[in-house]
DNA sequence: TATGAATGAGTGTTCATTCAT
DNA sequence: AATGAATGAACACTCATTCAT
C-alpha cells in the first residue's frame, strides 16, 4: 500500500493541489484532506501549523517548482540582447506549464482563495524580481512597447495558462500548435513597432 | 442612504458582490449577507432557492448587465468589416471594464469558488456566443491568427482586466494609457501578419 | 415535557451553573451545556455571542440576583450609624448566602476559570462600589481596624461562604449556628479595640 | 538558566505552576507544558502517569512545602500554651504565603480546577490533621470561639492569602502592616469573649 | 413578506494519551 | 530516558437550510 513512502508533508501536499483541482480553492477542508491522504485529521497539524500554512505551502512549492525547472540565470544574463532573453522566458514559461498542467491553476486558485485574483505571475509586486526586470529593462531599450510590465506580463501568463488548459482539457492535441505559433502572438503583443 | 426603491433581491445581490469584492468568494455567507443587508438571515431564501442559486444570480446579473451596457447587435453587423467590429468588440469590453471595474472581477471569483478558473470572458463555450462567432469569422477570413478563439478571447480579457484593475488600485491613473495603446497590443497580438 | 416555558436564555444558564457545581468550571461546554438543557449544540449561540458571554452572563446573574435581593440603598443610608450600617451588609450578605447556597460558589469558581482567584466579593476593584465605600467610610471613622478594605471583607466573605457550604453539604445543621455566633466572628474581626 | 541538575520531573511541575499562575488552572495542557520545559510532549509521561497525577503531584508538593518549611511539630508540644501555639500557627502561614506568595494560589486554583472550592488549608477533612487537632482543642478548652474548625481557619487563610496578594500584586508595600497588624484582626476573630 | 428559532453537518483546532523506535 | 508520529475525542464556532408563526 505505502508506495515509495514518500514523506508526509508531500503526501498532504498533493491531497490539497487535488482537492483544489477537483473543486476549487473552496473545497480544501482538513477532513476531506486527511480522508484522501488516509490519516487522521488531527494529523494534518502535525506537518503544518494552520490551514492557511498547508495552503500557503502548497502555493510557495509551485513557485519553487517553477524557479527550479527554469533557468532564471539566464534571464538576467546580459550578454544575451533582450527579446531573445524574452522569448527565453516565454520558452520557460511554456515548457513548464506544458509539463504541469496544473500548476498555474492551482496558483491562481489560492491566489483567488484569500483575496484579490491573480491575473499574472507570482512575484509580480516584488521589485526586485527578475521577470520585471528584464520586462522593465525592455520597455527602457524600446524593445516592447512602453506599457505597464504587468500587461505584458498577463499576455503571457493568460496565453500560455488558456493554452496548456485547453490541451490538458482535450479540447485539441498537444502538437496541434506549435510553440512558435503561440509565442508569435504573445511577441507580436509585446513588441514595439 | 441607497436608492429606496431598488429591491431586496438587489441588495441582496449588492451584498454578495461587496463580499466578494473585500473577502473573496469564500466569504459569502448566508449570515453575512443577512447582515449586511439588514434582513434576516432566512429571508435571504424568500429571494433566492439557495446558496448557489443566490450566487449564480450575481454571476448572471454581471453577465447581463455587460450585455445591456454593450451594443451587441453591432458586432454581428455584416456590413461593418471584421477589423472594424473586433475593434468595436474590445471597446465595448473596454469601456465596460473602466465603466465598472468590479464587475470583470467578480465574475471571475465566482466562477474560481466552483471548479475550474475562467481565464476568458463568460459564454465562451456556447458555440452561438456571438463574439465566438465574430472570431471565428475573423479567422476563417485570415483576418486574426488561425489560434484558438479562446486564446484571443484571452488576451484581451486578460489586458483590459489588468488595466482597469491597475487603475482602480491606483497604480496609476486612468488617463495615463489611452484606449489605443490598450488596443494597440491587443489588435498586434490578435492581427494575422 | 415542556415545563414552564421559563426562556431558553435562563435554561442554559441554569445548565452552566448546574455543571459548575458539579464539575467545576473547567467542566462547561457548549456540548455539555446543550445536552443538558436538551437543544442543539448549535443553539447555544442563537443566545450568547460566544462561550465567554454566555459563562460571563451567569456571573452577572449572580452578581444582580444579590443586588435586587439586598438592600443596598440603607447601606448608604448616612443617618444610620456605621456599626449598625456594616451588621445590617454581614446580615444581607448572610441571608442571600443561605437563600442561595451556590451563589456565591458559582461566581467564585468562574473568576477561579479566567485568571486570579477571587477572594473577596465582586466590585471590590471598583472604587464607587457601596460597601467599599462604607466601609473605607468605617475605616476613617476609627469604627473598624485601619486595615485594607479588602481584608474586611475577605472575613465577610470566607466565613460566610464557608460557613453556608458546610450546612448545604450537611457538615452540621442550619439551626446550630446562629446569625449572631457568626457576626460575632466577623465583627470581632472588624472592629477596632 | 535555572539551576542545572533540578530534575525534569520539578522542571515540568514548575511549568504547571507557572502556567496556572498565568492562565488558570483551565490552562494547563501537556502541551504547553512540554514546550514550556523544552522537551516532546509525550516525555511528561514518562514522569507522570496522566495528566491529574502531574496537577495533583503540583498539588502535593505545594502542600509538602509548607510542611517541610514551617515547624509543626511546635504546634503539636503540649508544654506550650494554646494562644502561644495558634499565633505560632498563624506566624508560619504568614511567613509561608510571604515567602511563597504564589502557592496558596497554586493549591487554591488546582482545588477549584477538579470541582469544590477550597475556602480553608489543605487536609482539613483530615481528622488527624495537626492544625485541627489544636484548633479543636483550643475550642474545648474555651480559648476560642465554640464554631467550625473550619470557619477559624477560613479567617487565617482568607486573611493571609488576601494580605499576601494585594502585596504582591503592589496594592501596597510587605512593610505597610506589620505581621501584628494582620494578626490581630485574625485573632480577634477566633478568640473568645 | 418577513422573522426568529431551530438544527445537523461541518469547520479548524487542541487535547490527552499511546506506541514504535 | 527520550522522541516523533499517530489518533480519536472533544472543543468552540459557523453554516445552509427549514419551519412555524
Amino acid at each position: 500500500m505505502k508506495k515509495k513512502d514518500m514523506n508526509k508533508q508531500a503526501k498532504i501536499q498533493d491531497a490539497v493541489a487535488a482537492i483544489i483541482l477537483a473543486e476549487g480553492p473552496a473545497g480544501v477542508s482538513t477532513t476531506k484532506v486527511a480522508k484522501r491522504v488516509g490519516i487522521a485529521q488531527s494529523n494534518v497539524y502535525l506537518y503544518f501549523k494552520n490551514k492557511q500554512a498547508l495552503i500557503d505551502s502548497v502555493y510557495a512549492r509551485e513557485t519553487s517548482r517553477i524557479l527550479s525547472t527554469t533557468d532564471i540565470a539566464r534571464l538576467s544574463d546580459a550578454t544575451i540582447d533582450l527579446p531573445t532573453r524574452i522569448r527565453l522566458y516565454v520558452q520557460q514559461v511554456y515548457d513548464y506549464s506544458l509539463a504541469h498542467p496544473d500548476s498555474l491553476t492551482i496558483m491562481q486558485q489560492i491566489k483567488a482563495l484569500n483575496g484579490q485574483p491573480m491575473t499574472v505571475l507570482p512575484g509580480v509586486a516584488d521589485p526586485n524580481n527578475i521577470v520585471v526586470k528584464l520586462l522593465t529593462a525592455a520597455v527602457d531599450a524600446q524593445v516592447i512597447k512602453p506599457l505597464p510590465v504587468s500587461l505584458h506580463m498577463g499576455v503571457v501568463f493568460s496565453t500560455i495558462h488558456t493554452h496548456t488548459t485547453n490541451i490538458s482539457q482535450g479540447r485539441y492535441s498537444a502538437t496541434q500548435y506549435s510553440f512558435d505559433d503561440i509565442f508569435q502572438l504573445i511577441w507580436d503583443a509585446m513588441k514595439r513597432d
